[in-house]
DNA sequence: AGTTTAAGTCAGTCTTGTTGACATTCCAAC
DNA sequence: GTTGGAATGTCAACAAGACTGACTTAAACT
């Protein structure tokens, strides 16, 4: 399969980055990165009667407003069930709002209420706080480096998303 | 605190990748690549009995082999008794050994059977191919770029588990 | 001899994922 | 216009995997 030794292309440039121990450091990098992006709301929430789940749901309801139940799930990628435990607690605690749709009232459509704007602000400003002193520290190259190497990593459904998302937000 | 809008430091160079929109995307490229990052092995062991925490547990052993309990544990960063559940059936189902020490005897010493390299080899190679492909889509300055934002963004203390075991293996 | 350290165990809790069953609503075919 | 299927969301029960706290055993250190 791959020995894991360097090896050259036939146009000659090396990838030497390609061998088994740089993808192994790469693997690691992302394993102990993703404890650190996500140590700084946990640490908040467990304060709470919070986890993560919560945070994830608070994030995308706060990026598009209004969404449906449906398109959370197809964002968060957990089942309905799953979702509706976390969401009937926010409800619940006054931090989201369902309302029901006015041309299909079969779907939910939510917002975060004032208290929930708080809370997704303080989670947003731990959470970009260290990504801005990530980011800082590596330089606007490196970033671009970052953000192509994640987007190659995502799965195209997934990555549709992000775009969307991302087209949608700027 | 921070506005989002573009800003230039005395020295003239452009900080517009440090705007709140710029760090969101970041937030959700994490987000959806570790989803990625995760899929293929976690396909793997979802017909097993096994979830994450078994991959993390023979990732490290088998990056480290010989290596105690504790060290597992710090590397790991979760508590003895949520590890030791995984070892034990790591253990029983024969794809870890655990060695008394030798000059301590209270310390228990890892290694991966000859299954347990294979399950490893199983996982490493879906996870890696999924890595391989995206350094090769980005290439080696992305590459490089992608390593430097992560590291800046780990805790102190996870970047120096990290960096032992960079240069351990490399 | 007494303390500390490494490992393991038992019991209980919490978050968050799962499946299965069910209610409501919409829509299209009859 | 009624009926049957599809879509949306909810409730209930269960499992994995994390956590805390209390405890045991064995070995090492002082």
């Amino acid at each position: 399969m791959d020995d894991g030794r360097a090896t050259t292309t036939r146009g000659g440039e090396n990838l030497l980055f390609l061998t088994d121990e740089q993808l192994r450091q790469g693997i690691e990098a992302m394993f102990f990165a993703y404890r650190g992006f996500t140590a700084d709301p946990d640490r908040i929430l467990s304060d709470m009667a919070y986890g993560r789940a919560h945070h994830r749901a608070i994030h995308f309801i706060n990026r598009a407003p209004g969404t449906t139940v449906n398109n959370l799930l197809n964002i968060l990628g957990v089942t309905k069930q799953s979702l509706n435990r976390v969401l009937r607690t926010l409800i619940e605690d006054g931090l989201v709002e369902s309302r029901i749709g006015k041309s299909d009232k079969r779907e939910r459509h939510l917002f975060l209420t004032e208290d929930g704007h708080a809370l997704e602000g303080r989670l947003s400003d731990a959470q970009r706080a260290r990504m801005r002193a990530a980011f800082r520290d590596a330089g606007p190259e490196a970033v671009a480096g970052f953000r192509t190497v994640l987007e190659a990593m995502m799965d195209t459904e997934m990555h549709r998303t992000y775009q969307r998302l991302k087209e949608s937000g700027a």
